[in-house]
DNA sequence: AGCCTGACTTAGGATGCCAACA
DNA sequence: TGTTGGCATCCTAAGTCAGGCT
């Protein structure tokens, strides 16, 4: 899992003289940590209140919504509804390509607020409905298997679901599930056979969590045929939903399924992990669409919760999630032209940053010693965005994760060690830990180490007269449309840039797919794009290992056997012999252990793979004695090898007896040592940064367009797929020149 | 003027698939 | 020829920020 580190904050306090007057700062004045929400006072406790006045709100607006739009719903089969409505301009031509919507050669049209004239769908694709476990899956307690009605076993089989996970160790994530667990129990009138449920200690989930498991194996096992119908008849299903029409062009729908109910899967120490989240239904969808747009049919027996017509948004259906009361919306694709028309804005805007950063930069500088405390808290917080890409850091409540970014940071994340490193130490978004030390100008620290001076402590917030919204607004001053994250983008593509531009035209494809790739990872380290290490890295990383200490140990090994051969060389080239007592007896030990161990494995299951194949083609069978003498080969290795540990002198095959050609094996053996052990370097560098996210949404896709031009490197090595699709607009766009800013 | 909601982007984990490899 | 590891895709959580409301 992901580093969370509470750290001890260090009280490295250095009281930093300073000239210029900063007002004071009481105690009282003093944002606290855990701010007392400042909602109205019943907002506050029980969660079933909380959804309860949701719900109770929801099904007003629903009935009022429901009278209103009563007439209106036509029974009219909506996709031929939708067909018929559509003038294809070229109604033969499958390919999407000639359909595809060539904004970006469009003039550049201002208002942002109308997002489309006609807007058509089908709505939102519902998840299947609960279906109950076979009779002999039961839920266990105090070792009886419990008959829970079917709304509670679908919540228990949530958790039986996650049983080996992370989550269900979780106490809070435990807590939370069994609380909603009971009160689904409860308001389906309890189990069905008088066994009262009330410690989660005593339920018993592995038979649902093997059922699951079982479920998942079977459909492994499938034939590929079975598996390519299934796929095909899940395909004929989601079709209705997977597009819809903007002003008459089809374009693809994002997230067309509605979430499923499940236990809420809070990241970090979220503390409402674990809580049900629960089955939407039509009742509480909002359904957009234009004015004369077919309303699509609702499930049977339900009614959809309102029919709206706002053209100035681009959700097509929104609902209200339990969890924190906040909205969910059915959204274009990432390859839909109002996506790509806003991606590109962001781009254009942190383009236009350029013009400005200077003067910026400058200011801040300047500020860093103003008289007036806000603007020195300013000062410093667009430094720490421009210069480590922090991001704004707004004020979070405290049913939610911990986290901060730059406005929000507390006296603990930030270590101060003179002259002028500071070390971060902090949770940001996703609970990503954020850890650097970094020096930092030197009015930067004075003035962090003002905002730490007492009366504060930990706990209490950095910058006290700070929040993105006064930040924004301060930055809109420079240029219009500016904020705190415009810089992360600004300053990703500009690293991106830099580091492009470093690369030689020359080498194979492979070697500038390397480079690509490293500054690819320069950007995500900037942005501290980070990921879990995968399950199998621990083992990889010490396979690999493994690997090269073996080659090691055979190079030493050939140049015992050259010193064999001739003592002298050891005079002409002391050097090249110098690591030849590298390895200690263990060290070689061990080595032998494990190339004897695989030996033996690998005869074994030869004998095995052996006999299995002539078993199924009636051959007859090879002896056992076939085994015992490959063995016996391997049981005469390993007496070798102990007897050169014992005696220090080292039996090569006859081929090799002689100096040159043990020089040349050398030679290769140090080859695929640097190769080795370059590649497991890269594999570790890697482990931990993601590259993926800011290839998405921070690097300017014209410039790795522009790169694969001028370096002849074909773009689906650097861009996927969806990511060609997502882009097509720069792709279109950029030549080999196209630059993100001047230099 | 501050607060909160709504709508949008950004984010990492889970899952599924495919190709490289033994 | 099955395993495995790496990558693409799916999923939805968690941010940012504007604007409307009190």
């Amino acid at each position: 899992m992901t580093v969370k580190p509470k750290h001890e904050s260090s009280s490295s306090e250095e009281d930093i003289p300073l000239k210029a007057t900063v007002s004071n700062t009481k105690a009282s004045t003093l944002k606290k940590v855990k701010k007392v929400r400042k909602v109205a006072p019943k907002k506050e406790e029980s969660s079933e209140e909380e959804d309860d006045e949701a719900l109770s709100k929801a099904v007003k607006k629903r009935k009022k919504v429901r009278k209103e739009n009563a007439s209106k719903t036509k029974k009219i089969k909506i996709e031929d509804a939708i067909d018929s409505k559509v003038e294809k301009t070229n109604p033969d031509d499958k390919s999407d390509d000639s359909d595809t919507f060539r904004w970006w050669e469009q003039e550049e049209n201002g208002d942002n607020t109308v997002k489309w004239v006609t807007l058509r769908h089908n709505g939102v694709m519902f998840p299947p409905e609960y279906v109950p476990l076979p009779s002999h899956v039961k839920l266990y307690y105090d070792g009886k298997p419990v008959d829970l009605p079917p709304q509670a076993e679908e919540v228990a089989g949530f958790f039986g679901g996650l049983l080996e996970s992370d989550h269900a160790k979780n106490p809070v994530f435990q807590k939370n599930f069994f609380k909603d667990f009971l009160d689904v129990l409860n308001e389906n009138g309890g189990t069905r056979n008088n066994i009262e449920i009330k410690s989660f200690e005593k339920c018993d989930f592995t038979k649902m969590f093997e059922y699951y498991q079982l479920q998942r194996e079977e459909k492994k096992r499938l034939t590929p045929q079975e598996k390519k119908l299934i796929k095909l008849e899940k395909d004929k299903l989601e079709e209705p939903y997977k597009f819809c029409y903007l002003d008459g062009r089809k374009e693809q729908v994002g997230n067309f399924k509605l979430e499923p109910p499940d236990l809420f899967r809070g990241r970090g120490a979220h503390p409402k992990t674990g809580k049900l989240k629960r089955r939407v239904y039509p009742e509480d969808i909002v359904l957009n669409l234009d004015k004369d747009a077919p309303i699509p049919v609702p499930p049977a027996g339900h009614k959809w919760g309102e029919i709206r017509h706002d053209n100035t948004v681009q959700w097509l259906c929104m609902w209200r999630e339990n969890i924190s009361n906040s909205f969910k919306y059915v959204r274009l694709a990432a390859n839909s032209s109002l996506k790509g028309m806003s991606d590109y804005k962001k781009f254009e805007k942190a383009r236009e940053l350029k013009k400005y950063i200077d003067l910026i930069r400058a200011e801040y500088t300047k500020n860093l010693k103003s008289k007036v405390m806000l603007e020195r808290q300013i000062s410093v917080a667009t430094y720490l965005i421009d210069v480590f890409a922090l991001r704004a850091g707004g004020e979070k409540s405290e049913d939610e994760a911990d986290t901060v970014g730059c406005c929000s940071l507390r006296y603990e994340h930030v270590t101060l060690k003179p002259p002028t490193t500071v070390v971060f130490d902090f949770l940001g978004k996703d609970s990503i830990r954020y850890y650097q030390e970094v020096e930092v100008n030197k009015q930067v620290f004075k003035n962090l180490s003002i905002f730490k001076r007492p009366p504060k402590q930990p706990g209490h917030q950095l910058f006290d007269r700070l929040d993105p919204s006064i930040l924004n607004k301060h930055l809109q001053n420079y240029m219009p449309g500016l904020t705190a994250k415009v810089f992360r983008t600004f300053n990703a593509s500009k690293t991106m840039q830099d580091q492009l531009d470093l690369i030689p035209n020359e080498g194979t494809i492979a070697e500038k797919l390397m480079r690509y790739n490293a500054a690819n990872r320069k950007v995500a380290i900037l942005c501290n794009h980070q990921r879990t290490v995968t399950r199998g890295h621990v083992t990889s990383v010490q396979k690999a290992t493994e690997k090269i200490e073996e080659l090691e140990w055979a190079k030493i090994r050939y140049k015992k056997a050259i010193l064999q051969l001739d003592k002298s060389q050891l005079k002409k080239d002391p050097n090249f012999f110098r690591e030849i007592d590298d390895l200690t007896n263990e060290e070689q030990q061990a080595i032998h252990k494990r190339l004897i161990e695989r030996e033996r494995e690998k005869y074994n299951k030869k004998f095995i793979r052996e006999n299995d194949k002539r078993k199924f083609e009636n051959e007859e069978l090879l002896p056992e004695s076939d085994l015992q003498s490959w063995l016996a080969s391997v049981d005469e290795l390993e007496k070798q090898y102990a007897e050169e540990l014992e005696s220090g002198i080292v039996t090569v095959k006859p081929a090799l007896q002689d100096v040159d050609k043990l020089r040349s094996q050398i030679e290769k053996l140090e080859q695929r040592i640097a190769t080795s052990s370059l590649q497991l370097k890269d594999k570790e560098e890697n482990s931990t940064v993601a590259l993926s996210t800011s290839k998405i949404s921070y690097i300017d896709p014209r410039l790795s367009v522009a790169f694969c031009k001028k370096y002849n490197v074909p773009l689906e090595k650097v861009f996927t797929k969806a990511l060609r699709e997502k882009f097509q607009w720069a792709i279109e766009s950029a030549d080999a020149n196209w630059r993100f800013c001047e230099t």
